[in-house]
DNA sequence: AAGAAACGAGAGCACTGCTCTTGACGAACG
DNA sequence: CGTTCGTCAAGAGCAGTGCTCTCGTTTCTT
């Protein structure tokens, strides 16, 4: 029904996609301060006053960009989870970890986009809300799994107060886990991105060497920290 | 000796100063890559090219500005890292911790400078390694007094290979200590900065409320993964 | 076939970092 | 004291940016 209405409507939705393309390589090469609306309209063979027939401004198009990354990080945290038994909590776990890294590593303009400083003067809409707790979503529902099949042992102590039971937060993510655990998880998430992020923005270079193998050690450390029987 | 040579040299210094003030109160406003010469220019009645004879140029100032910012958080952590007993390892962490945080807090943008995604285009160069180490090796010693006076456990395993032994690493800032140990504060502190990098730059709106209490409570867990003893 | 909507091209505005030249001022030297 | 040399602010100008507006043309709808 949606497949081609009018020749119009096709060859737009064709030059929306070569648009995005084009502008996914050059964030890739010259990051996402270096997009240019004016160089993405010259590799097209456009003027540059033509692409605001598609998207009425470098950040709605920033908006398409970071709506697929948000997508291609959880899709890949998605698959690698979703390959390992479902009882091998820690190797979903680690599965999930190893996919945020290693997605984040291939694409790093990408990820600084989603997880990196916000782009100066740009708000991130209500459209990319829906996209971006994909991973966490994955995540949380290790956890979850793991809490209900009595892998986490039930921790000593509560937590703190004040978890924001706001839609798409952890607290509704992961129903019938105790705050305690849920606090647990919020700590391992952190521990994840933060290697990532030091990794990606390049904290370790000229000190760690074995990247990969660091990062799995740590993420068993936060697996730890969660809980999580290896 | 260095206080006023001549008339000339003095102005200068003052207008360096005045530049680089006005610069970073440009940064805490508008971010980094709203940060303009013209701007400053402007703000101090001078004319554009005015400016390039104290920055020869935008990145110039950039980096005096994230030599200050690393300076700054070097500082406050060093601070309250020393206002706490000498024995009290725990302690001593937690407040480094916090003062990190409240830091970065403060002056979300310049963080976002020094810790954040790179600024597109810009190459830190070798000035900034000297000061960029100073709060990580503040906690360092932290890491290595605990384990001198044997606050903390041998851990079981090795931990990966890998550590690049290179000037102001981690292997350099903890010498005696085992590899092990040093793994696990590397752990500790890329959990510390995942959880700062996250509330600064928003991932936490409307998903955690108490926001110290929750850090704190992470940051014990994170000393828990550490080996030290609470 | 006629009207409406969408489209690409082009000119133009305000802004950016940066370069080059010009003229003025101040400090050191003979 | 006068000259010379280095430093400085100012201005014009270049190439680039995001974005707006207008103007014919093309395409779809009625």
């Amino acid at each position: 029904m949606t497949a081609s209405r009018t020749a119009r409507e096709r060859v737009r939705a064709e030059l929306t996609r070569e648009i995005t393309d084009i502008a996914r390589r050059q964030l890739a090469t010259e990051g996402a301060g270096g997009l240019s609306l004016r160089a993405v309209a010259r590799e097209m063979g456009m003027v540059s006053s033509a692409i605001y027939r598609y998207f009425p401004s470098r950040d709605d198009l920033l908006t398409a960009l970071i709506v697929d990354g948000y997508n291609a990080l959880g899709e890949a945290v998605e698959q690698a989870e979703s390959a390992c038994p479902r009882d091998d909590f820690a190797g979903r776990w680690l599965a999930a970890c190893h996919a945020v890294r290693e997605w984040a590593v291939a694409h790093p303009h990408e990820y600084a986009l989603i997880y990196g400083s916000p782009v100066p003067g740009y708000q991130a809409p209500q459209d990319t809300i829906a996209a971006r707790v994909r991973d966490v979503a994955a995540y949380s529902r290790i956890v979850c799994d793991a809490w209900e099949s009595g892998a986490i042992a039930p921790p000593m102590d509560e937590g703190p107060e004040g978890l924001e039971p706001d839609a798409g937060s952890f607290r509704e993510l992961m129903p019938g886990v105790p705050d305690a655990v849920v606090w647990q998880a919020v700590s391992a998430w952190t521990a994840l991105y933060g290697w990532v992020n030091f990794e990606v923005f390049g904290q370790f270079n000229n000190v760690i060497e074995n990247r990969r193998a660091a990062f799995e050690h740590a993420m068993r450390l936060a697996a730890a920290t969660m809980g999580l029987a290896q």
